[in-house]
DNA sequence: AGCACGCCGACT
DNA sequence: GTCGGCGTGCTC
């Protein structure tokens, strides 16, 4: 009996593959299978036995000889031939990716591909195979013509269809300025230069950005497009993935997971909102999809285009060193349309009250005798509603974590956002006695409630994590506010994404000065980010020759903090290059290159102490080492968390020492629970 | 990571 | 006497 020896990577933080036998002679053996039938191929996935469970592998070598013993060889139970190969250029992304976030290769590999593909039977994959080869869509004659373009446009989507190599490109331009009419015309033009070529388009968050696909699916029709994201059922998740990987749908729109698709012709790739915070993993392989959009687009030589109003540090520092090409749309495309006004209103002169200023509160009485829309945005940092104890100072704490427990009305209970603990709200207070517990901060649920007692008359409607929880009520909620059932719409970040609403003249941001002093280096540029982000939900509206324009106002305790003068003045260019400039004297990302190492355990000294030994480990001159210190939220479900800061002026320096630090920190055999993670965000 | 085996405390 | 805690050891 013949057998070859099949290398597969497995799911596990075991950081090798694992050879298992494969008899060559007894598959495809039936009568008129087709020549060279059953001899598996590199980049197939095949169901082994490992330890006492089975698991689903993926080839990434074959041989003839293997050093592991024969007692301890097993062999493969199948290998999923119905299923073509995953390409080579595919694999070498999860290669560089598992390199560079270091990770076992299997690690990133296996999550990359559908649960389903992973667990369910080979019938439920020749069903879903079948399905995906009906699904081929009926060509339409009659697609959604190309509006014109103005001069901006034309000369971006030009620029990057005519580019057949790699070339990253820094679409610049506020909302309005048509930026997606952009992405539509240079994937028409890309996909019409070959008959197979596919384009990637990711966004942020799909199920908040509905409209470009629809737009999408409007101007393509003849095309298929496939979209992958969290959000969706198993099976449709693996048809989508398949038709994505069978070079079937050409066009593929997703949120960052889609970055790991298997895109046999993948000939371009735009991310959308290139800036956004969703684009990083922030569990597992704690990857950024946008720099491996650009990694991917570098290895195919294809170009990739990076959208934004304010675009990241990292990718406008690439613009000014000319990495990457900056094309900027100066115009909003959107017809007379011009740009909202925006004003402070200082806080410390005007004290609000309920945390509305008279002048907000007259602002939005003057949009309900227009009959025109208001938005109230809010900070979700700092404003949970938690209750606290006026005559003791007790505040409702979360028992396992460092955090308050918050106030969730509709259930009546309190509840740990990071644990999941729940509890009655108390009637009294648990350490004085004191009946008269007061929500501190204003949630959401307050200030609708004040709103709905100064505007008796108005429509109040609140969309935030909470009131939309359950699938598909985020939609039925915009669609509420776009039929103009809506008079006042209080949100957090999530009203700031994608949704333009035509009726909207007022945008008001209650609360967003948190972020100015933040320990989070990074929160001021997120924050000018959602601003200029919800300001653009006003004012596509408002039109120049009505003299009526639509109005931002911004609550502050510092109306001269340059980055509000910056929004006044809509100037993104020079509160960017500020801000390049006092990272660059900092020493601070994009200038610098960092890993986080953290550690967690019962104990919060015994997750200091491993991190000490750690930094003791660390003698690479190249590489500064931080302090020791626990992470701003310590404890979290009963364990507590520290961490370690390493950084370089070399990304390939520190990759070097990270390699080398990991083993070391293997040869430890502490019972610590550590990780690291390359280009940290969240610090 | 799973999932076993393995040796010490409070309970039907 | 058992059920079950999580320490440690292995997975081709």
């Amino acid at each position: 009996m013949e057998h070859c020896i099949l290398q597969i990577v497995l799911d596990t933080p075991l950081d090798s593959s694992f050879d298992y036998r494969w008899p060559l002679r007894e598959t495809g053996a039936e009568a008129g299978a087709p020549a060279a039938p059953g001899l598996p191929q590199i980049g197939q996935l095949a169901l082994v036995p490992f330890g006492r469970q089975q698991v689903m592998g993926l080839i990434v070598g074959i041989s003839d000889r293997t050093e592991v013993p024969a007692d301890k060889l097993k062999d493969a139970l199948e290998v999923r031939s119905q299923l073509t190969a995953l390409p080579e250029a595919w694999l070498e992304l999860c290669r560089f990716a598992a390199d560079y976030y270091q990770r076992p290769l299997g690690e990133v590999a296996l999550p990359a591909l559908p649960k389903n593909l992973r667990t369910a039977k080979v019938s439920s994959l020749e069903r879903n195979l079948k399905k995906v080869a009906k699904d081929a869509v009926a060509q339409d004659s009659n697609p959604n013509p190309e509006p014109a373009l103005n001069a901006g446009q034309q000369q971006a989507v030009d620029a990057i269809a005519s580019a057949q190599k790699f070339s990253p490109h820094l679409l610049y331009g506020v909302t309005g300025s048509g930026k997606t009419e952009v992405y539509l015309q240079a994937a028409a033009k890309v996909l019409a230069q070959s008959p197979d070529a596919q384009v990637l388009i990711l966004v942020p968050e799909i199920n908040l950005t509905p409209q470009l696909e629809k737009h999408l699916r409007q101007r393509f029709s003849g095309i298929q497009i496939a979209t992958l994201h969290s959000g969706m059922a198993e099976g449709e998740r693996v048809r989508h993935w398949l038709s994505a990987h069978l070079g079937q749908a050409r066009i593929v729109l997703g949120t960052r997971l889609a970055i790991l698709a298997s895109l046999p012709n993948l000939k371009m790739i735009v991310i959308d909102e290139e800036h956004d915070p969703s684009y990083k993993q922030q569990e597992g392989l704690r990857y950024s999809a946008r720099d491996l959009a650009v990694w991917r687009a570098r290895q195919l030589d294809i170009p990739v285009v990076l959208g934004s109003a304010t675009p990241s540090l990292e990718s406008w520092l690439h613009a000014k060193t000319l990495r990457y090409r900056k094309l900027s749309l100066a115009e909003r495309a959107v017809k007379d349309a011009v740009l909202p006004v925006v004003k402070i209103i200082n806080t410390e002169h005007e004290k609000p009250s309920e945390g509305l200023t008279q002048r907000l509160v007259t602002a939005i009485r003057l949009r309900l005798e227009k009959g025109e829309q208001s938005l109230l945005f809010l900070n979700r940092r700092g404003y949970s509603p938690v209750i606290a104890c006026d005559a003791c100072g007790w505040i409702s704490n979360c028992t396992r974590c460092t955090a308050h427990l918050v106030m969730h009305k509709l259930d009546r209970k309190l509840r740990c956002h990071h644990c999941g603990l729940e509890q009655r709200i108390p009637r009294s207070c648990p350490t004085c006695g004191n009946i008269d517990l007061q929500p501190l901060g204003r949630g959401t649920q307050r200030i609708e409630e004040s709103l709905a007692q100064i505007f008796p008359g108005a429509r109040v409607f609140r969309i935030d994590a909470d009131s939309t929880r359950l699938k598909g009520s985020a939609e039925a909620a915009f669609d509420t506010v776009h039929r103009g059932e809506v008079d006042i719409l209080i949100g957090t970040q999530m009203v700031a994404k994608g949704h333009d609403f035509k009726n909207l003249t007022l945008v008001a941001a209650l609360n967003p000065d948190s972020a100015l002093f933040s320990q989070d280096y990074r929160a001021s540029e997120r924050l000018f980010a959602q601003l200029m982000q919800v300001a653009g939900r006003a004012g596509r509206a408002a039109r120049k020759e009505d003299g009526n324009l639509s109005e931002v106002l911004i609550q502050t305790r510092y109306p001269d903090h340059p980055l509000y003068h910056a929004l006044m003045a809509h100037d993104y260019d020079s509160f960017a290059n500020d801000l390049l400039e006092e990272r660059e004297q900092a020493g601070m990302p994009p200038f610098i290159y960092q890993a986080l190492l953290r550690a967690e355990a019962k104990q919060l000294q015994i997750a200091l102490d491993f991190l000490h030994q750690a930094a003791a480990l660390a003698t690479d001159p190249g590489i500064t080492v931080n302090d020791p210190i626990p992470m701003t939220m310590t404890r979290v479900a009963n364990v507590d968390r520290a961490q370690l800061l390493v950084e370089s002026t070399s990304r390939p320096a520190l990759q070097y020492f990270v390699k080398n630090w990991i083993s070391d920190l293997r040869a430890l055999k502490s019972r610590v629970k550590w990780s690291v993670e390359i280009d940290p965000v969240d610090i």
